[in-house]
DNA sequence: ACTATTTTGTCACCAAATGTCACAAAGTCC
DNA sequence: GGACTTTGTGACATTTGGTGACAAAATAGT
């Protein structure tokens, strides 16, 4: 039972939940409604419940789920409970936004170094972590048990830091570049592109 | 046949065909099979060739697909051949990565305009666009036809953006920051989180 | 010219996921 | 106590996606 994957769908919906349910919190809430949770993510309420409570009644009649209580369930069920190392490439505009802005540490991502190879950058702190020279990867790799590359270098650059991080066992690369990466099939690598979702929003305001 | 919509999950991974035909053609290729696109993308071969197919006989057998026929005719049945203005808030160091980023360039996305509200960064270029006021963000939109705003702003001020655009009818808005936006239900938000793209991916290294 | 190989375009079929309606049970509010 | 809200859950139709199979078209090699 608990040993099942989760289905590709499931596990994507709970994610989203979770991040609905962390900015509530945020916000002040206490309790929230399937209802309330379906108009930020446009799940349908019935399927929120559904989702759920296959894991456990975890929401009271008539009031709605906890939401402290809820993000703790959802991140069991996600085994996402613990903390993750995470390594940064690229001290730039977009480095310094992703270190600073806080989205990674809200979900229990801790952004263990950030790397880049300009000797003027090498040195300065962003936030409160001192960035290194791109050298000290293995390293820090190692030591820190890190588990996520994020990438946010030049494209030209993107494949010779994925493969770097896939030869010290990374296995999970989140690309900010519009580069296309090959690696093994044992590495995901998932690509941000907005542009492509803006495209798809546009269709369907278009039509 | 042809005013129907598409279905959410064909018009997705068109478009992120197109993401990857337009970053093959930037490798210099001319050409690429449904195997090729399925590496990248993780759909099925036989899936690809399906959606395409449905549409007409864009491919040569034997060959593939010719990339830049290929995205002519993506972008024409996603009826996003033109080129559409948007507006960036926020020129920090997120807003600056975007702005010279050319990710939504290469999709046929202006960057119409960007704006911030601190004094300072108002009338500095980024790329070659200069900053302009808060304050001229209705003239804008109304001028250039805005389609679309793209969010780059704390999330404490987000709220207040969204509400400004949906004021002067701009129906997409992509929100960079974690906030949790409240519009009208006939715009459509679309919330980048890397943080929960993480957590789904991590999700399944983990299992 | 002939053969082997590649790759598209399509069939048919199955399994899985999703949407929807319905409704009892449990809780809150007045 | 009665009205209302909201979860938990069942049943069912529909859609979607995955898979295997295979002919037809194109290329490359001999």
């Amino acid at each position: 039972m608990s040993s099942d994957r989760l289905t590709l769908g499931v596990a994507a919906r709970l994610s989203r939940y979770l991040q609905v349910l962390t900015q509530a919190k945020k916000m002040g809430k206490t309790s929230i409604s399937s209802q309330a949770i379906s108009e930020y993510t446009n799940v349908n309420p019935t399927q929120i419940r559904r989702d759920l409570s296959g894991f456990g009644k975890f929401g009271k009649r008539g009031v709605g789920y906890d939401i402290d209580g809820l993000i703790a369930q959802i991140r069991k069920i996600l085994r996402t409970s613990g903390q993750h190392n995470i390594a940064l490439f690229g001290a730039g505009n977009l480095g310094q936004a992703i270190a600073t802005s806080g989205v990674f540490a809200d979900h229990g991502f801790r952004i263990s170094a950030i790397f880049d190879v300009d000797p003027d950058r090498v040195g300065v702190k962003v936030g409160d972590i001192t960035v290194r020279h791109y050298d000290e990867l293995e390293s820090v790799v190692a030591d820190d048990g890190v588990m996520v590359g994020v990438l946010a270098v030049p494209s030209s650059a993107a494949q010779e830091v994925a493969d770097d991080l896939v030869a010290h066992g990374v296995k999970i690369i989140f690309n900010y570049s519009d580069a296309l990466l090959s690696v093994p099939s044992d590495v995901t690598v998932h690509t941000s592109s907005p542009a492509v979702e803006l495209l798809h929003a546009l269709y369907f305001y278009l039509t």
